[in-house]
DNA sequence: CTCTTTCCATACGGTGGCGTATGGAAGACT
DNA sequence: AGTCTTCCATACGCCACCGTATGGAAAGAG
């Protein structure tokens, strides 16, 4: 046992440094080697293959994202109250998380795609559960936070792609707006 | 002449069709040489590089969404209406559109960003002159057109990664939903 | 009929990724 | 001390992709 040695932890940790920057087309064997200092032949010692590293990679981003929701859940305040919170947190988060960027993209290709849809139904899941609390009912509450979380991925996308909101319009008052919009009831 | 020949033209109606069905990584030299039974000797007579064929594909799908764009404002109707028919277009297009998926991610790092900010600002623009028709002020229905556009791209990425909207759900529903959320004023 | 231009196929070199083979260093065990 | 296990580096083979080099067929010009 060398103190200097790589366990699998130190590979998985790198590796989603690279998937926070950059998305899972950028957690390369050789590169995650490279910012670890090490070599392949370390990394096939302690995985099968990249694939491997690759669901551990997302096993640990759904254990933090799912923390996170969680946290959510268990702070007080009224549903509006609430909604505030998660507008920071989602205009806080959209800088540094610029792996999920490409996610639901690659999700498919990489065999990820029944975490990816975890962690989704969980933000949906959430959401829906602050517009029921609002007052609206099951169903809408569904549809409403589905959107909302449609829409915030949305908003990177195009924010992505060369899209700018504009100078009258700034992109932090995109977000504020669908969350508006998300608690303004339909009937007159 | 031979009248067997392939002009610049049928390359990049092939590599349309390959961007049209998986996206811009899926418009690669060989493939498309192989989709049309010819050679890469051919194809780099005809363009200097790949480069060239993905601006030209792009510009040909620049051109055939703005004049969709077009065609969509040339109709006659209330706001009401013709966001209905806005509704249609966004769901009988959604299954056939896959190369859209992923152009927001990829559109950096091929070079394409200006024309996919030209186009999606195009559809920004067409719904925020909808709901300004229907009497948002200016600034507030380019906030809702954003988030219209943000959020139809939002659904298909959920849709891209593993998520389903579930069986109480359906995914029709969720375009009718933010279609209907943008046409409800804020104010109680 | 010959020569030139146009168009294209085959073959090659280069790069970057994954996975494997092999040897070796360093501790653990006896 | 000698051997065995653990961990890792270097080197290699393989494949997919881009772009280039080269030779050649087919059609038009004269």
């Amino acid at each position: 046992m060398d103190m200097a040695s790589f366990g699998a932890d130190e590979w998985i940790e790198a590796a989603y440094r690279r998937f926070n920057e950059d998305g899972l087309a950028a957690v390369r064997v050789e590169a995650v080697a490279r910012d670890l200092g090490a070599s392949k032949g370390s990394f096939y010692w302690h995985f099968a293959d990249r694939a491997e590293l690759v669901a551990a990679v997302m096993a640990k981003w759904e254990q933090i994202e799912t923390d996170f929701v969680i946290d959510l859940v268990e702070r007080a305040g009224t549903p509006e109250e609430r909604l505030a919170v998660l507008y920071d947190v989602i205009v806080d988060r959209m800088r540094q998380r610029g792996g999920e960027r490409t996610l639901y993209v690659t999700a498919a290709g990489e065999g990820v795609d029944a975490v990816v849809g975890r962690v989704t139904e969980r933000r949906v899941a959430y959401v829906a559960a602050l517009l029921e609390a609002a007052g609206f009912d099951a169903d809408e509450a569904r549809r409403r936070g589905a959107t909302v979380v449609a829409a915030v991925i949305g908003f990177q996308q195009l924010a992505a792609g060369g899209w700018r909101a504009g100078p009258r319009v700034e992109t932090g008052e995109l977000t504020a707006s669908i969350l508006r919009m998300s608690l303004t009831p339909a009937g007159r």
